[in-house]
DNA sequence: GCCAACGTTGGC
DNA sequence: GCCAACGTTGGC
């Protein structure tokens, strides 16, 4: 039974462009804990993931993605002049993990974040909740497809 | 650039 | 284990 999945990303860092060209990435980088433990313990090979455009102009879904590695621990956390790295974890007992993604694909339309505040049926999605800053949520099949339909998929 | 909301850290 | 201080996220 797949799982369904809203990651957020920043354009300007990585966009749904880069992982096309790309065709798959880790997703590094996550530091927190309830984000990480979703990758962790709940992610699947064969999820499918909607890709959030976060601090952008405007925000919204972009595309799909799909997991295509389980968890992994996130090498950015052991690159000691990287942005990301973690004192705090070591090789043998890592802190951070991620799960690689996959290109699905692009909607031909961005979806707004607006669009999605005023779709009947997804008036649960955490992302359209005040203050809700995690950056990967757990999406319903049926709020995913109806979103899929809105990207004109 | 502002700032509300939230998560994390560290002193006690 | 509380909680104030601080840092970050992310929409606006």
């Amino acid at each position: 039974m797949a799982n369904y999945w809203l990651m957020k990303s920043e354009p300007d860092v990585f966009s749904i462009d880069q992982l096309k060209k790309d065709k798959k990435s880790l997703w590094d980088g996550v530091r927190n804990y309830q984000a990480r433990n979703f990758m962790m313990n709940d992610m699947k090979v064969g999820d499918l993931v909607l890709f959030y455009h976060s601090n952008a102009k405007p925000p919204g879904v972009a595309g799909l993605a799909k997991i295509s590695k389980e968890a992994v621990p996130d090498p950015t956390q052991f690159q000691k002049n990287g942005e990301y790295f973690d004192p705090k974890a070591s090789k043998e007992n890592p802190r951070w993990f991620c799960v690689e993604v996959a290109y699905k694909n692009k909607f031909k339309e961005l979806v707004p974040l607006d669009d999605l505040r005023e779709k009947k049926g997804l008036e649960d999605m955490l992302v359209i909740k005040k203050g809700q800053r995690l950056s990967i949520q757990p999406v319903t099949k049926k709020q995913f497809d109806i979103v899929c339909k809105m990207g004109g998929l």
